[in-house]
DNA sequence: CTTGACGCTACTAAAAATGTAGCGCATGTT
DNA sequence: AACATGCGCTACATTTTTAGTAGCGTCAAG
């Protein structure tokens, strides 16, 4: 079973909701459906797949059972999608982009410098 | 090798910086490394491991070179410590803490309903 | 009564993470 | 000189997680 917070979970004894959240995250897939789903509204499992670099199915329906038990993803008429707490979740994900487009920029300066 | 922007990563071969991102964190270990570095200001390899749980130090090894080649983390005189840019990004994590709070609060809400 | 798309499971193989012990090195103490 | 202490870290065997492939059961349309 996925831990809630509150909860003992495999990196925290402790059940801290933050702790709970950066564990959540820290598997693989969590962060990258939390960001499609938040790209594209709503997505089928097999979309999903395809937009994950073609997850396989076992790994997407463990973390999509995760994120359901999290609150965070539902399974509407239309699919996947988030639920409140998810999107205001992938709201605070959004300046990562920016971020990432900067730091990805140091590396290519590095490498034109050499 | 830990993949850095620009190069194709077990989840993405586009080599997006967010896609890339989104990936490092996505491995256990990696955004709770930053969380305390970030609380602590440098830990020792030792104290960065009671921090965290008592992570394995193998692992914790391993995710401080993936993290050192992000150019996130870097090993100084004082122990382990974000570079500039890990700062930044650090900055970008600390609302998820307000925030798994909240979202904490909705299922003891939950129990309290029932 | 077949076809197609749906969510999803079974099963095996590969990869990642863990646990435990302890190395090699530096610095400090007796 | 000898010993202890703390450091970053490695070796290696085990367990857990993730992946890959095939395909099931259901449902709606043609």
């Amino acid at each position: 079973m996925t831990k809630l917070p509150g909860q003992s979970i495999r990196s925290s004894t402790t059940g801290r909701p933050i702790m709970v959240l950066l564990d959540a995250l820290g598997k693989r897939w969590t962060l990258r459906v939390i960001w499609e789903l938040n790209r594209n509204g709503s997505s089928s499992f097999r979309e999903l797949q395809t937009q994950c670099e073609d997850v396989s199915p076992t790994s997407l329906n463990q973390r999509l059972k995760d994120l359901r038990e999290l609150g965070l993803v539902e399974l509407g008429a239309h699919g996947y999608m988030l639920t409140d707490q998810g999107r205001s979740l992938s709201k605070l994900l959004l300046p990562l982009d920016k971020w990432a487009t900067n730091w990805a920029s140091s590396f290519s300066d590095d490498d034109q410098r050499r």
